[in-house]
DNA sequence: GGCTCGACTTTGAGCGATCAAAGTCTAGCT
DNA sequence: AGCTAGACTTTGATCGCTCAAAGTCGAGCC
């Protein structure tokens, strides 16, 4: 049974991988600064963790998760986004705050309450950022979208919200954008770096910036 | 903010302390035994302990909780308490296992969800055992009760049940026997140990031994 | 080819929690 | 008073995780 730890190593690598798929390894200063550890830190774990099986470990390299540990980072995976949407749908808990909260339950939850859980809502895809939910085989269903400061002018509905930090979602949600929002693009000023867009039929133009619209992604 | 290492302690230390309240100290040993460490190790954490002003440490006698250490220690109980009702009632888990469960859950959940429980059960005074549950200021609304195995023949209601393992919890569930059910003792065998009993307007008796009747409190 | 700079690794240390085993009190008996 | 058994304390060690700082490697530049 890995330690919380180890599973937060193995979450940061796999986010890490997935965010650049096309390098083979994951660095391991990349790592430490995911986690906030020191470099030093993170190649004592990366050793041990490649004698466990969860990672292949190539020194001055990087790392790759092996089967065994993809698969048990997609289990932590399916967990937090399981415990954010109940978080949300069944104690009513602000989605603002819901990150933080599932940060620990993801690693201390029976197999138990997580079935019951899924179960409880439904076996849900979806988690409040939309955000694909793994099944409890590990397979994760990817759906298509494209970052909101990609797209040209015309209609979208909101599906993904990649950030978690507590200010930045409560304002989104102050100003009705939540994954499943109708979203319309009236115009994008890439000198500026500013897109407008209007929200879910309501009257007002909204503007934001370049990073923020990079971070909504719509369908 | 004490660790749950800590938290652990200084419920064992209230439970132990309230178990025996003629004493006025908690010794070392049955606190080593209670959590199972050694007491050299208990000794050490008690020094610790007084350090950080939960109990005060008298060496080689033992210790109390001073009000900080009590209030600690019953918040944590209000913790557990309540998880344990909310495990059972919001999350439909069998009583049987939600010990363990609430026994994690009690170090680890935010004030927030913790009130958000408190809030969806209504402020409950009891959970699933039967125990009072502490309110958010710490007050305990101790209720009276006695043990089944000192009771003459009669009508009573089972209002407490003083023990937390798995198969004892589901053996009482398949008699009916769960907080808030009504029990006519039929009579009592004092040389034999065993009271003779008949669950909420059921037809059969069943036969208890003295240690279980004692661990059912009943009003 | 040699050098350098940045990324990575190694080393030595600390912290919190634990243990086993050796040492010390002290209450209570003789 | 002296002894002893049992309860408690001390000591030295381990384990998981972490850090700072010193050491090493290697890709890319001259």
């Amino acid at each position: 049974m890995p330690s919380s730890t180890v599973e937060n190593y193995l979450k940061a690598i796999l986010r890490l991988s997935d965010e650049s798929p096309d390098e083979a390894l994951v660095g391991i200063g990349r790592i430490a600064t995911a986690l906030e550890l020191t470099s030093g830190t993170v190649t004592t774990m990366m050793k041990h963790l490649g004698k466990e099986g969860f990672v292949d470990y190539q020194p001055r390299k990087g790392v790759v998760l092996t089967e065994t540990g993809r698969a048990a980072a997609v289990q932590v995976l399916r967990r937090h986004r399981l415990i954010e949407l109940f978080l949300v749908e069944v104690m009513h808990l602000d989605w603002a705050h819901v990150h933080e909260e599932a940060e620990v339950l993801e690693h201390v939850l029976s197999d138990r309450m997580v079935e019951r859980i899924d179960e409880m809502l439904g076996r849900p895809a979806h988690d409040p950022h939309g955000d694909p939910i793994p099944n409890a085989e590990g397979v994760v269903r990817e759906d298509e979208f494209k970052a909101l400061s990609e797209c040209e002018p015309g209609e979208y509905q909101l599906v993904r919200v990649a950030r978690d930090e507590p200010d930045f979602l409560r304002w989104l949600q102050e100003q009705g954008l939540r994954p499943g929002a109708g979203i319309e693009v009236r115009g994008i000023d890439k000198l500026a770096g500013i897109v407008e867009i209007r929200v879910d039929g309501g009257e007002q133009s909204l503007r934001i910036g370049e990073a923020v619209a990079g971070v909504l992604g719509v369908s």
